[in-house]
DNA sequence: CCTCGTAAATTGGCTTTACCAATTTACCAG
DNA sequence: CTGGTAAATTGGTAAAGCCAATTTACGAGG
């Protein structure tokens, strides 16, 4: 007899896992009803609460909705929940770059142009910070995040600060955090900064041509930055970028 | 005595936001610990296994995490979640709209580069729909939806698809569904055909300009039309556009 | 005095049992 | 067929108890 390997997690976590591909696999259509609190603690050999657990944690994560006397029924997936799912569904890293390099070249050139003094000053401000950080040999990282945060902010528009927040977060999967250390040098730092210097003096001489390329340019040297890190701690995907990213620059 | 407006919410829920509320006003401080269950359970007057179904709410919600034999820490807020509240952080309609604009005509002028056959055929079937629904005076708003998904998706770049899915949904927040009946209006949506086959053009004959141009086109109208809709149900708040929105076009 | 290891206390994880409340269903009187 | 009542079903909550992981306290040994 093979060993098994043994599930660790918390038991609503399993019930609620196994629950959750059911409902994806169709075995549960949406508008179905729920085998009862009390058939389920049967079928799956664990008490009531457990599974009443399992329960609470797919209503709070918007899958199921529980009527009280009456049953748990499958919501319909509801289109703005696919990004919201738990397991915070990663993207392809360079499928990310990419969107920013589309995305935020746009909002560098709209800001250049909407831009108060007040947000210039901020932006100096976090240059700086990156320039000091790097310097001590700290991780600028979070400051990065502000900066370009506070640059889709100085459009004005909220939705597009998120936007881009978003995107910067979305790289924090799996994959990079193993690779952040390739990212630590602090040359490979001192040349992002210089690349975010390029933006901001754009910006702040209003010339939304000039900022749109220079965020381009960052983008595009964050790609082979991030590229070449991949190379170091992962040759063997090397040809696997090659398919990608064909058309990089527009 | 006043009568007392029953919370006929479930307990676990009231639980729930009374911890979320005393986290959030910094009762407990990010990385504290939590009273156990058992005091937590005296402290609110209810059962133990209430309590811990309001912890694991808040667990899912990702804001404290469970630690075995230890306790129930509060987490850092982490960036990412200011979009994933559970009250569905709603944007302005027309910073929604702008965003778009900025957005989806590079998408757009990107798409036309790369797009393949099936996407075109794909596309077409689709415009195709909303003229039929259209005719029939039903509402093609989830084929339109569709539309600019999969030209999102003929870029290659899935971060990309999932962001215009996310900023199309962005509207159907308080406001969007009082005016769906002014924009039900057939011709409103016969014009709303006629830019999306312009779009399409564009995209066939692989010329990414006009894609871009069309594409910025068509947002400027719909901005219109939102725009004319809303003077309509809310003229009160017409002064309120005019501040907003003063560079629409770049 | 410090270190290490063991034992006790604490804390979350899960089960069992039981009863209440809302809903649904079945059935019967009119 | 209609209407209403009663029973069955189902979720909601409470209580008590035991297990397992972790932390803490304390004492033996260096």
């Amino acid at each position: 007899m093979p060993i098994q390997s043994i599930d660790t997690r918390r038991v609503y976590q399993q019930i609620a896992d196994q629950l959750c591909q059911l409902i994806e696999a169709g075995e549960f259509p949406v508008d179905s009803r729920l085998p009862s609190e009390r058939d389920l603690a049967e079928k799956f050999r664990v008490s009531r609460p457990s599974v009443r657990e399992a329960l609470i944690a797919l209503e709070v994560a918007g899958l199921v909705q529980i009527r009280m006397g009456s049953g748990v029924y499958v919501c319909k997936p509801e289109h703005g929940r696919q990004r919201g799912r738990m397991p915070e569904k990663d993207f392809a890293p360079f499928e990310v770059i990419q969107a920013r390099l589309l995305i935020e070249a746009e909002i560098a050139a709209h800001a250049a142009q909407c831009r108060s003094e007040e947000h210039v000053a901020l932006l100096e401000q976090l240059l700086a910070q990156m320039i000091m950080l790097a310097k001590g040999n700290q991780n600028p990282l979070d400051v990065d995040r502000e900066f370009h945060a506070v640059l889709a902010r100085a459009t004005g528009n909220q939705v597009l600060a998120s936007m881009v927040e978003q995107l910067f977060d979305a790289r924090m999967g799996v994959l990079f955090s193993r690779l952040s250390n390739y990212f630590d040098t602090k040359s490979t730092w001192d040349q992002a900064i210089r690349e975010h210097r390029a933006i901001l003096r754009a910006v702040k001489a209003r010339d939304p041509d000039r900022a749109r390329l220079a965020m381009r340019h960052h983008m595009e040297r964050a790609y082979k930055r991030f590229s070449a890190s991949w190379g170091k701690s992962a040759p063997s995907d090397q040809t696997a970028i090659g398919k990608r990213t064909p058309n990089f620059s527009q």
